[in-house]
DNA sequence: TGGAGGGTTGACGCAGCGTCAAGGTCAAGC
DNA sequence: GCTTGACCTTGACGCTGCGTCAACCCTCCA
């Protein structure tokens, strides 16, 4: 008669795996001696090795039982249930590997390749650290919202740095960012005037999303976003308002001017 | 200002993945609002993207936190070592999966295929299915202990098998196994002998393990399986005894007679 | 004004054991 | 007879990443 330790180093198993094993009703309680440990014979031996063999190769415990009573077919069946859950399993897997190679540099999380080399654009005109940080926070909410719009998205964003105007805007605001000018910085007049401008002549272009996109909740954000970064933006906002302009990203005139 | 749903909706997750990003403090809580609910800004949304991407890509949450905050090269090496794991954990359900895969019919349970050819054979010189079956769990406790040696076990048990009497001895005890035969049954008497001669053509031959293998867990496993299995067993055993040999599966001679 | 559809905390459940804790038991050497 | 170390016992929490009640409060809309 053997002691748990003992059966447990024959089958191969842990001393805890095989109580466990009891405490889920796979292998039975075997009498106990006189000392109250549990004696095994060999037919517990044999039912152990047959559940360790099961789980190895990766049959869950809660089925174990009844693969062990099953007659040929419905234990071919269940393989087959367990196969194709392994097969899931490991493409699963296979998709987290492909994603996680993604992310090599911590400039691409969250974000598809194209903004990348935007943003990698917004710095070679000279844009500011901190201000290309900001820009890819915003590009997140973007990007998590109209994934498959991103392209686009983005080609329209690199040909408007061909505009200068652009490029002197995101200039100023890096400076902005950067330094600790205050409400009053004449800079912040300059910035919301290029802004305005700007905003003006996309309009009359016919550009941005307009009534397509009923989903205001990004822009919304995207504002919030810059406010929360430097609450100096919020100063940034009041002058878009005073100019006519609802919102600093999207393109929305004011019905009303402003009380 | 988003409520908890709105933030959740947003990043694609569930109320209660966000609730539990809280309790293990990888997304700070919010402020509440006047009724105690939690709002959330843009740069809750931003973080909470970021996480998903992570935790979509396998990384695990208590990692998440550091890699957040890690420069580009503590960042690429955590990399490295998400997906090492992940390429072990695949490695691991591929390794399931084959071991699945040889498990098609129960018989093959536990064993090698070379014993399931010899289970085959022993059905086909006569053996009873109830024979055959103790056969199998018998190479269950032998193929565990020693899974290197079962080629070579099996092909000298295939050579014994061109013995006759080793023949007849297999149909006898399948007999003795299926009938309800009681301790006295002359079929018993002859089963002995033909074991007593077997196991002196062996010894003459000097078959066996003999004194290489120190291991006597195994061969007390084996008759103890026998008399588990059917409580008439421990009759042969005895008679084995009164004959001078001390076991039914090794071949050991008693030094003194039995009293 | 009432009901639907949010929100709140608290707690258990899941799989398969690992790992204390706080002892009782056994075999061996002194 | 005593100590020591290895092994046994039950009980309970821990891990991972949330899902799913439960019991209750808040908001908004017809």
């Amino acid at each position: 008669m053997l002691t748990i330790g003992q059966l447990a180093a024959y089958a191969g198993v842990t001393v805890r795996a095989v109580r466990h094993y009891h405490h889920v009703g796979l292998l039975p309680e075997p009498e106990r001696d006189a000392s109250g440990y549990r004696r095994y014979g060999a037919t517990a031996v044999v039912s152990l090795i047959k559940i360790r063999t099961l789980a190895n190769a990766g049959v869950p415990l809660s089925r174990i039982g009844q693969m062990l009573e099953a007659d040929a077919s419905t234990f071919a069946e269940a393989i087959q249930r367990i196969d194709s859950h392994l097969r899931d399993e490991i493409e699963r897997l296979e998709t987290s590997r492909k994603q996680i190679a993604e992310l090599t540099a911590g400039d691409t999380l969250a974000l598809p390749p194209e903004v990348i080399s935007y943003l990698e654009r917004l710095r070679q005109i000279g844009a500011s650290e901190r201000m290309v940080e900001r820009e890819r926070s915003g590009w997140i909410l973007i990007a998590a919202r109209w994934p498959e719009h991103m392209r686009e998205v983005i080609s329209a964003k690199h040909a408007q740095l061909d505009n200068p105007q652009l490029v002197r805007l995101y200039r100023l605001l890096s400076e902005l960012l950067e330094s600790g000018a205050d409400d009053d910085d004449p800079l912040l007049e300059e910035a919301a005037d290029i802004m305005a401008d700007l905003q003006e002549q996309a309009y009359a272009a016919g550009e941005g999303f307009g009534e397509q996109v009923h989903d205001d909740l990004p822009f919304h954000l995207l504002d919030a976003l810059a406010v929360e970064i430097d609450p100096r933006a919020q100063r940034m906002l009041d002058m878009m308002r005073e100019r006519g302009w609802a919102s600093w990203t999207r393109l929305e005139r004011l019905t009303k001017p402003p009380e």
